[in-house]
RNA sequence: CGGGGUGUAGCGCAGCCCGGUAGCGCGCGUCGUUCGGGACGACGAGGCCGGAGGUUCGAAUCCUCUCACCCCGACCA
């Protein structure tokens, strides 16, 4: 069997779908835009969702879970989000189904539409706020913490997989503050651990910054977001943490009285990541062999090869290193399979993203050591076997670390100041990354940019320094520069 | 929703122009030889050729109509 993933060089988009397709991640499934995740990359998410899990707990977070259907009325309470969201919905009309008269298989029974039709959720804010005004009567019930894992749909024209698929897996929480302080604290609170998620879980640097009015959530007052920086040079919004200030408070009547018994609209927050993080964690640092995770991530960190096959004492060998390594908390397997060869397992597991891999053999248990592999180098060293657990621990640590530096330096490398509109184009249109510049502020000049160059302002850095300038395209005085790229 | 493409074995494809009842590679099964970077041989299993009509003695192949999916754009996490 030859290499089969397409060279990132030659076509980078092929190679992403290769990536998914081989290393067993995803598949389309029989409906269109909707994929099927498989067990590897599940078990890539499970960990990313378990984590993250810890994190909202930590936090004061709790998980609950709202319907999956949502009567259409409650869309349209608050203006900018149906706008927002109306032409992505899937719509149920009917309850019930019943063999076709004439024979043709199974109809939709006419007799069964619904009075009030349903729609299968994009986002959950009308139905939570619709219950959480029946929660909450005091300041005593806030702040109202709440996150559910689930799925939405949003009937994408063109998909991804993982990327953007009509039907995805995420967390969204919403959240019910009494004052707006705390509300806005509480969206910066779930951004910090976005980004620390990302950054010390995920090895994917991210920048923490607010959309601009174009792109913020509808419904929302203000939108931050989680930036990273792919190696195609294109920007992924990987996460978004929204203040929505009161205005779906507002839109379904949640108030609470306060300390005075006087009435007060609640102040609120929603925010969500999804399996998109797996899209971007497959190519922040994947190469042309094959996936490379992050050993926090990844659902086997070490995977033991015999050599040249399973025996006896090779067996007896692996079975001590497992219980040594597992004594340690560390996911490791040890490859039985009798029918391919070592070189085979060697190029699958690197293919499937296994941060180390050891290599035992005869040879190597008469002198006492383990050949150790790591993915994201590719290097190989013998390593003695006593004591290898401890070297292992540090060798993880040193994958994961590296993986984030070696990111951080491509974005370093990928990011460009520059000072009028046919920099900003020539950058884009040559090395891509993220381009930093002045920018007047409007909606207009920004889609005008956009536009021109196909790149969006992905986010006003919240580390920004003010600094004047003038406009890459209007010329018109600018106090903060802004990033653009090209997005996914 | 526009543009392009593809539907034939689990996967990747050929066959279609010039109709005669389906083939190749990989994978799969059994056996043997191999085995420190993607092994080889022998034998074998596996397909109402996306669907529906039509033309024809005969359709994977020609005609009509459909359905699905993928890629590229516009829109979006």
């Amino acid at each position: 069997m030859a290499k089969e993933i397409t060279s990132r060089e030659q076509d980078y988009s092929q190679w992403y779908i290769d990536i998914v397709q081989k290393a067993n991640l995803a598949d389309h499934s029989a409906v269109r835009g909707c994929m099927v995740i498989k067990p590897n990359g599940y078990a890539i998410w499970e960990n990313m969702r378990d984590q993250l899990d810890r994190m909202f707990k930590d936090t004061g977070h709790v998980n609950a879970y709202f319907p999956l259907f949502i009567p259409k009325s409650f869309l349209s309470k608050e203006a900018q989000h149906v706008e927002g969201f109306a032409k992505e919905c899937a719509v149920i009309t009917h309850h019930r189904l019943m063999n076709d008269p004439n024979g043709g298989g199974v109809i939709v029974d006419p007799s069964a539409k619904l009075e009030e039709e349903l729609i299968v959720r994009p986002t959950s804010e009308t139905i939570i706020w619709d219950t959480y005004r029946t929660w909450i009567n005091s300041y005593r019930d806030l702040p109202l913490l709440i996150n559910q894992w689930a799925n939405v749909v949003r009937w994408e024209m063109r998909t991804r997989l993982f990327l953007r698929t009509a039907e995805f897996l995420w967390q969204e929480g919403h959240t019910a503050h009494a004052t707006k302080a705390e509300a806005e604290q509480e969206t910066l609170t779930i951004l910090d651990i976005y980004a620390k998620f990302a950054e010390e879980w995920m090895a994917m640097p991210v920048i923490k910054g607010i959309k601009t009015a174009n792109e913020r959530f509808a419904g929302a007052v203000e939108t931050y977001c989680i930036e990273a920086l792919m190696q195609d040079g294109k920007a992924l919004q990987a996460g978004t943490s929204h203040f929505l200030g009161q205005n779906f408070a507002k839109a379904f009547d949640v108030k609470f009285s306060n300390e005075n018994n006087e009435q007060e609209y609640v102040w609120a927050t929603s925010w969500g990541v999804s399996t998109r993080l797996v899209g971007g964690l497959i190519m922040t640092h994947s190469d042309d062999d094959g996936l490379v995770l992050p050993p926090k991530l990844a659902p086997t960190q070490v995977v033991i090869v015999p050599i040249p096959k399973p025996a006896a004492e090779i067996d007896e060998a692996a079975e001590k290193l497992m219980r040594e390594l597992k004594a340690n908390g560390i996911r490791v397997k040890y490859d039985t399979d009798m029918k391919s060869r070592p070189g085979f397992k060697f190029a699958q597991h690197e293919l499937v993203g296994v941060p180390i891999r050891l290599g035992i053999g005869s040879r190597d248990l008469a002198n006492g050591q383990v050949e150790v592999a790591r993915r994201d180098t590719k290097e190989k060293s013998n390593q003695p076997i006593d004591g290898i657990a401890n070297y292992i621990i540090r060798l993880l640590d040193e994958i994961q670390q590296n993986l984030f530096d070696r990111s951080v330096k491509f974005r370093a490398e990928h990011t460009t100041e520059v000072d009028n509109f046919d920099d900003l184009k020539s950058v884009l249109d040559s090395k891509g990354g993220f381009v930093s510049a002045h920018w007047d502020g409007t909606t207009e000049t920004e889609l005008k940019i956009k536009e021109l160059t196909k790149a969006t302002i992905r986010c006003i850095p919240l580390d920004n320094e003010s600094e004047r300038g003038a406009c890459v395209l209007t010329g018109k005085p600018s106090v903060q520069r802004v990033l653009f790229a090209r997005a996914y």
